[in-house]
DNA sequence: GATTTCCTGAGTGGATCAATCAAGAAATTG
DNA sequence: CAATTTCTTGATTGATCCACTCAGGAAATC
C-alpha cells in the first residue's frame, strides 16, 4: 500500500462525491471547484477510479460521476489502490522479497515493513466514505484488538504473515 | 510521519548497527557493504542520526558509530523522524490544518490523515531495534487494544485527537 | 606523517507528481 | 441538425525529491 498525495486527492474527491452526490451525478468541474483540484488532474484520477469500478460516469449535460456502491460500502483502501501504481519493487521491498530470507545480514527489516503495510491497509480498509463524512475516524483502533496485552512496549507476538 | 525509502534505509542501517555493534564501533564502510547502500549516502543519513542523538561517532582508525542507547531503547519512529524532513505542508496536510475547520466542503478528509499518521507513529514507536533483530514484529497489534469491539467493521469511536 | 574514519557541501540523473494542453466521443438541448 | 455539455484519452511540462556521486576537509590513531 503506497501512500502519496495522489491517493489523498482521490479520497478527497470521492468524499466530495459521496457528500454532494444524491440522486443526480456530480460534475468533475464542481468537485474541482470545491476541493480546489485541477480539473484535468481530476480527470486522470477518475479515469482510474472508473476502471477500478468505484464510480460510474454519465456523459452529456446533466451527466457526471456517481458512486458505484454506497458510501458505507466504499472503502478508503480501495480508492488508494485504484489510483496508485502497484508497488514498485526496489530491492527487497514490501511486496517482493526477492532472495531475502530475512535472517541474512541485509534485509533485517523485511518483517517490519511488511507488518507496517499490513497495519496501514487494515486501518484504511476499515474506514468508509460514510465514516469520513460522519467524522467517525479519530481515535479509532487499527487491528488485533483481541490480542492480550503481554507487556509494556516490547510486546512479543508472532503471528500470521499477512501480505497487504 | 513521513514514510519514504530514505527512512527505510536508515532503519536498515541502524538494525545492522545494533546487530554487529558490540563493544567496538561499527564502520560505515562495513554497513555499506553488508546492506548494499552507498557509503556517501550512509554518511548523509548518519549525519542526521548523529544530530538526532541516536548514534555517537568516533573518528580515526578503530572508530565508527555506536548506538547512543541500547537496541531495546532505540525506537523505529525516532530513526525515521531523525532522517526525514519535517512534514511538508502542502495545502491542508496532516501537520498543519491551516484554515481547515474540517466541516467545510474542502478538507473533509483531514481527520482521516491525522488518524492514519497517528496510527503509523504509534506502531513504529512500539517497535525497537531489539524487536527487529529478534523478529518480534509480525502480527503485532497497533494501538487501542483495550477498546471494546462495538461493531463489525464500521466501528464508531470518537476519542483523543492526538497529533503525530 | 600516513592512514583511517568521520564530516560537510555541492551537484547530478532519474522518477514521480501535479498540472496543462489538445483533441475527441457520447449525450442532451434547442 | 447544431451547439453545448461532459466525459475520455494521450502527450507534454516544470518542479521537486530521491538516491547517489564527487570533492574536499577534520579529527584520531599508528
Amino acid at each position: 500500500m503506497k501512500l502519496s498525495t495522489k491517493g489523498r486527492y482521490a479520497v478527497m474527491a470521492m468524499a466530495d462525491l459521496a457528500r454532494f452526490g444524491g440522486d443526480r451525478p456530480v460534475t468533475l468541474a464542481d468537485i474541482a471547484a470545491r476541493q480546489e483540484i485541477s480539473l484535468s488532474y481530476l480527470e486522470q484520477l477518475f479515469a482510474r477510479l472508473r476502471q477500478g469500478g468505484l464510480v460510474t460516469a454519465t456523459r452529456g449535460p446533466g451527466g457526471g460521476y456517481r458512486l458505484t456502491r454506497s458510501p458505507q460500502e466504499t472503502r478508503v483502501s480501495d480508492i488508494i489502490l485504484a489510483v496508485d501504481e502497484p508497488i514498485k519493487t526496489t530491492r527487497c521491498d514490501i511486496a517482493s522479497p526477492k532472495g531475502c530470507t530475512g535472517t541474512q545480514a541485509r534485509c533485517l527489516t523485511h518483517d517490519l515493513w511488511e507488518e507496517l503495510g499490513h497495519q496501514i491497509h487494515v486501518f484504511l480498509a476499515g474506514v468508509s466514505l460514510a465514516d469520513i463524512l460522519e467524522k467517525r475516524v479519530l481515535g479509532r483502533a487499527s487491528v488485533g484488538a483481541a490480542l492480550p496485552a503481554t507487556g509494556p512496549v516490547g510486546t512479543v507476538s508472532l503471528g500470521s504473515s499477512a501480505t497487504s
